[in-house]
RNA sequence: GCGUCGGUGGUAGAGUGGUCAAUUACAACAGACUGUAAAUCUGUCGCCCUACGGGCUUCGUUGGUUCAAAUCCAACCCGGCGCA
């Protein structure tokens, strides 16, 4: 048990971007410094990490889901095991006054659930992800005119979840059983998995949907915010960890700025630890979707960006006020033998790799560096798990020092001219 | 030597007169992936072109039957098995 409380500090605004801050998260497990990019592990595993490889990626904590860990292996399991970093022995040796070894755990976040509501949901089936690409904005725009769009949006007829006013049918992956969640159950889940933070209970809408379609789901998520506070009061600490835990909400609106605001200002008047954007939007107007939301957020506590991202988007996310990202991105592109290097992403099981010689990093910092182009293939190649180990370690230690380099750009004031090296490599001068 | 079965695209292996440039799998080549139904999914995979169409060359070799052959016939070459 920790005495230690949930609270934010503000180090440093940025002299540059007026949203951009570095400061530090305290959760009852650790601190987490930001602007900071969380490791995901969905599952109560980054996939294919040991704890100890994502200690060497720099993750300050891993942010788990409560839809799949509810499933599998069920809720009350976590809690048995005292919650879900306990579980994974996502910890760290310290020595405690006695000069005794004493394992604690690192701090921890559970999304809601919230994000399965769009994935099993509007997504389901369909090739629409949270970020839209503006050929399925026009061909979407197109179907109300005109039903023949160049880019099909398949509408799909067997969704796994259903939405209504007072919660979501959600079928399950495993087993095709029935499953209700709502705001007091998600939250009871999010207890019992003992997160230092959790999210409210929310609807991520798709990147397609109607302007009336997004009002009435962010009005609904505001609705559902007040039952999340409500049940959280009455739950009181977790269940399985003896903590308290901070509930963030979740900022909906899609890519309209008026919602955005609208929504920030009646989520940010509510009792949250703190705020997550989510939603969707296309990649173009990203930034200015999230600078909608944050400048109208109470200044002094955290912003989480939901589920983004990729470089650029760090650099637009911290600019506009968001404190910490997470994203399956760099683990998942990694399994699939994309990885991350200076001058843009890779695909190492590309053939000319198979004989380059050449390091996969020249960052000696990073965790698995001194392997070559041409070991990494050959892993791919011949399906070797350490492939999967090795391009995913590599692609978030690549993420999470962006990110870290980004909070020392804001402290020595040289945010933009970071920015501006980085993206002159890695994007060829684009952004 | 006799008998018998078989030789198909990088590999395995379908097809046994037209709908076959040839099912399928694997391999190969490339692409996608943003709060993880994802160690997944998609595309290409004989050659050439003015490429949602057209031309050319392919199913051991050679010759034949037929309007039409990977598919039928003959000879030959090669391989497995059986008997000498």
């Amino acid at each position: 048990m920790s005495n230690k409380k949930f609270s934010f500090e503000i180090d440093k605004k940025s002299n540059e971007a007026p949203l951009a801050r570095v400061g530090v998260i305290h959760t009852p497990h650790g601190d987490i410094q930001t602007p900071a990019f969380i490791p995901v592990g969905t599952k109560a595993t980054v996939k294919a990490l040991s704890v100890e490889d994502i200690k060497k990626t720099l993750g300050q904590a891993v942010l788990a889901n409560t839809y799949h860990l509810y499933l599998q292996p069920g809720a009350d399991i976590v809690a048995s095991h005292g919650g879900f970093a306990k579980m994974m022995h996502w910890e760290s040796e310290i020595k405690n006054e006695d000069g005794q070894l004493e394992k604690v755990c690192l701090p921890t976040f559970t999304d809601s659930g919230g994000f399965q509501v769009f994935s099993l949901g509007a997504a389901y089936d369909t090739g629409v992800s949270k970020i839209a690409t503006s050929a399925q904005l026009s061909a979407k725009q197109k179907q109300t005119t005109d039903d023949k769009g160049e880019v099909k949006i398949k509408s799909s007829k067997t969704q796994m979840a259903r939405i209504d006013e007072d919660g979501v049918t959600f079928k399950s992956f495993i087993n095709g059983s029935y499953h209700r969640f709502t705001p007091e159950t998600s939250m009871q889940i999010q207890h019992a998995l003992g997160a230092d933070i959790f999210f409210a209970f929310d609807e991520c809408t798709s990147p397609l949907a109607s302007r009336e379609y997004q009002i009435s789901a962010m009005q609904r998520t505001h609705r559902w915010a007040k039952r999340c506070i409500d049940e959280h009061k009455r739950l009181g600490i977790s269940s399985a960890t003896g903590e308290q835990q901070a509930l963030f909400a979740v900022v909906q609106g899609g890519a309209f700025d008026d919602l955005r605001k609208e929504s920030a200002e009646t989520l940010g008047a509510m009792d949250f630890d703190g705020f997550g954007i989510g939603g969707s939007f296309t990649k173009e107007d990203m930034g200015k979707t999230v600078k909608s939301a944050t400048e109208n957020l109470p200044e002094g506590k955290p912003r989480h960006l939901l589920g983004i991202g990729e470089p650029i988007d760090f650099f637009l996310g911290v600019e506009y006020g968001i404190d910490t990202f997470d994203c399956v991105s760099p683990t998942r592109v990694a399994r699939h033998g994309n990885i991350y290097a200076p001058d843009g992403k890779i695909n190492i099981t590309n053939a000319k790799y198979k004989n380059d010689m050449s390091q996969i990093s020249n960052d000696e910092s990073s965790p698995y560096y001194n392997y070559t182009k041409s070991y990494l293939h050959h892993l791919f190649k011949a399906e070797e798990m350490m492939a999967a180990t090795i391009a995913s370690a590599h692609n978030l230690y690549f993420l999470i020092k962006i990110v870290s380099d980004i909070r020392q750009s804001i402290l020595d004031d040289r945010f933009f001219e970071f920015k501006k090296s980085f993206c002159d490599r890695y994007y060829n001068g684009k952004y």
